[in-house]
RNA sequence: GCCUUGGUAGCUCAGUCGGUAGAGCAGGAGACUGAAAAUCUCCGUGUCGGUGGUUCGAUUCCGCCCCAAGGCA
């Protein structure tokens, strides 16, 4: 069977990949599919640093704006959407490009994670969070896990609130421990990728973090967040958690001063952008690129074009990375 | 010019009744199977301002010098 080239830009915050994507798109005649937890949400466009229809330059952008910012969303679904608009891309005779910075998601669509198809339960998840909102309550979670899933509990840290939860909410669910769920091989995946990962020096992009996120605090991120609460959207929900926006929220509740929030803002996002580093260097696939580098974009165009041909023999040469818009 | 108080980790500071030092923050490294921008783990050697002296031994006590803040002229 024909696999699919996906070609991927990742990297870590700030570091140019929309940019990039966008250069390949018209280079290479591609359409983007979004990788980014965060900008599958409606209504949440200047936190994520959504790239705007002018940015998008004509180029189809698919999985922005998908999910309402109430509701949860997970891997599992957003794997599920990216197969089915990756192929859809192809069926089209247009480069598959997926861009973002979403570690998780890309390895659920490389390596095809056996996600044992047990959806979270909000309720139960609630009735977890609660049961373990003290520290006795944590232990007495994590002793549950050890008893129910010695094997999973064997790998999670009892502070690890997330993943224990997540460990005894398969097992509540399911009555079979989750080291027991994803018990069948991996099948083959149907796609081939190429991932490209662009990145700065380090102290130039914690440098273009700060200017961003000044940026777009003079572009209204403050409004975008008030607006968000007050159409009703919880605090706590998943949404909520972006980084942006969790900084913000106290700030409109009275409980923060603005130059706190943003010195908290700046950091957490530094920290983001480390995790990313963290996560894309242990996927040995990735070809780093300097975007500080002027040859850089041609070099990805480059790396893009020879994927590309050697993946579709109907692969027709695109416009030129200077013809853009 | 005189007096006072300081000068210890990138920052704010603690401490050593003389046996070469430790917190918070910042930062660094890592993990990650349906919350992933989430969640979690681990990581603290620095001419203790400089220089002489006392001492077996000084960052600690004493002298002088430099720097900073405040006060008096």
């Amino acid at each position: 069977m024909q696999k699919t080239p996906v070609l991927c830009v990742v990297g870590p915050t700030a570091s140019g990949k929309s940019a990039l994507a966008i250069k390949l798109a018209h280079a290479l005649n591609g359409e983007i599919t979004n990788m980014d937890s965060m900008q599958i949400y409606r209504g949440m466009d200047i936190g994520t640093a959504k790239p705007t229809l002018e940015e998008r330059c004509g180029i189809p952008h698919h999985l922005l704006d998908i999910v309402s910012p109430f509701e949860p969303f997970s891997v599992a679904q957003y794997a599920a959407l990216a197969e089915e608009t990756l192929h859809a891309v192809y069926a089209r005779h247009k480069l598959p490009i997926l861009v973002g910075g979403t570690g998780f998601y890309l390895r659920a669509l490389t390596d095809g994670l056996s996600l044992g198809g047990i959806p979270s339960d909000p309720a139960m998840r609630e009735q977890i969070k609660a049961s373990a909102s003290t520290d006795e309550g944590k232990q007495v979670l994590y002793g549950k896990l050890i008893e129910a899933d010695p094997v999973t509990a064997a790998k999670l840290h009892p502070n690890d609130l997330v993943r224990v939860s997540r460990a005894m909410e398969v097992y509540y669910l399911t009555g079979k421990p989750l080291s027991a769920q994803n018990t069948a091989p991996v099948p083959e995946r149907p796609f081939s990728f190429c991932i490209l990962g662009t990145t700065l020096q380090r102290e130039k992009l914690y440098q273009k973090v700060e200017q961003r996120i000044d940026a777009m605090m003079e572009s209204g991120l403050l409004e975008e967040v008030k607006q968000l609460l007050e159409q009703g959207v919880p605090p706590d929900a998943q949404a909520m958690q972006g980084i942006g926006y969790k900084e913000l929220v106290p700030v409109l509740q009275g409980n923060q001063p603005l130059d706190t929030a943003i010195t908290l803002l700046k950091r957490n996002t530094r920290r983001y952008a480390k995790r990313q580093w963290t996560w894309f260097n242990a996927e040995s696939r990735v070809r780093w690129l300097d975007m500080d580098l002027p040859e850089s974009t041609n070099a990805a165009i480059q790396i893009a074009k020879e994927f590309w041909s050697n993946n579709d023999d109907d692969a027709k040469g695109g416009r030129s990375a200077e013809t853009l818009c």
